[in-house]
DNA sequence: CATGTTATACCAACTAGTCGGTATAAATAA
DNA sequence: TTATTTATACCGACTAGTTGGTATAACATG
């Protein structure tokens, strides 16, 4: 067998995913992604047909990493804790906690392919569909489980509820990118955590620490 | 005075928008532009002179006619109610209802350029931060206010929750698309409308009418 | 006429995509 | 062992068309 060619794959993938963050990759040139790889135009065909079928790989292979995230957080905080109610709130602990300190700037994939449909084809989007579901299924689920154990103080839509989890994350990242404060990311979700918290327990808890940077 | 220029400028802006919310302006062409404004480039050039600067006007003038929209929203629920909660669920109804049964592709023009950041100047991102700070410092402050009359049964960051309003907003623009139902954006407005009432008045409240579309 | 507005023709740089060819490495065979 | 075959992986010059932007002349209106 020749060399691997997976490695050079990718690195295109990861070139494209980088300028699909920054400047968009409907924006991007192919040149400009091949750069970024260190790798040619030949390199680039080989790999894939057109940039077409770039742009759907690189969003199947982000909702292939997300699938990958989702089972993996889903499984620790079931072992962490027994009860539904506080698993949703470890979800939320866990994903605010991701973007803690998050270096670069974050986004989403999805977000900026919704904006640029040269890039949105009905496979990407069903793809994208399938991938917030799983979230969102997860997040209903645990809430309707924790609603019947201990039903909130008052009526709400959980099927609405769990979908506000998704909405304020993407909304969060266009917060932060507009406010430039990664900051937010992990704010909100935070929030949203204490929103759910309060609708069921409707009781104080332990004082939050106050965020400290809000400039 | 010679005939009246501004009518093409807004057509220009017009078609620009319009690329912006389905393919990004930055992929967009000005080739697509113009042909979408019904003039040439000599006329487009006279009014702008770079696509540069047309990325920045007209999101200056979607921060002004948001401005306005606030202005006439706020006017309006304030002369509704004197109670600041109620005004702003009034708000979030107001809201929602300007997105039900919305017939084209809804969006957000800044959501857009923020992950395309050849759009992204720092004058066109502060111009962003201030339009959507205007509407969060109202809310935090009605909020503020309610809290102080009759505080919430669980203490709330009410500055996170005020920056919520948006996050959800810019959030469900992105599910929308994503799930191919725009009919979210009035629900994850709704929903939180909900949450806030939910948070303030502690106690249940007339039950919802359901919601009926839900494929 | 003078000023503001629009049209046509054009350019250099860049675009996605093609194509003939080369390098690599494992499998086969003498 | 060594020569040959085969398939994969990669290179970089090339093309046809598009890009943002310019030059210049014509038109409209007071």
């Amino acid at each position: 067998m020749p060399r691997d060619g997976t490695i050079t794959r990718n690195r295109i993938l990861d070139s494209a995913l980088e300028l699909a963050m920054s400047k968009g990759l409907a924006a991007a040139s192919l040149d400009q992604v091949i750069a970024g790889a260190g790798i040619t135009k030949g390199a680039f065909f080989y790999h894939f047909k057109s940039k077409n079928e770039l742009a759907l790989e690189l969003v199947k292979r982000f909702a292939r990493q997300d699938h990958d995230l989702f089972v993996d957080a889903t499984a620790r905080v079931e072992s962490l804790s027994r009860d539904p109610l506080q698993q949703v709130l470890l979800l939320c602990g866990l994903t605010a906690e991701m973007f803690k300190d998050s270096p670069d700037n974050p986004g989403c994939l999805i977000a900026s392919y919704c904006y640029q449909e040269d890039l949105w084809s009905e496979d990407a989007r069903r793809a994208c569909e399938t991938q917030f579901r799983e979230w969102g299924d997860w997040i209903e689920g645990k809430l309707k489980q924790a609603a019947k154990a201990h039903p909130p103080a008052v009526p709400a839509d959980l099927h609405e509820l769990a979908e506000m989890f998704q909405a304020i994350f993407e909304g969060a990242f266009v917060l932060a990118r507009t406010y430039n404060d990664p900051a937010i990311i992990a704010r909100q979700v935070h929030a949203y955590r204490d929103l759910i918290e309060a609708l069921f327990k409707g009781t104080p808890r332990p004082a939050r620490r106050k965020a400290k940077s809000r400039k």
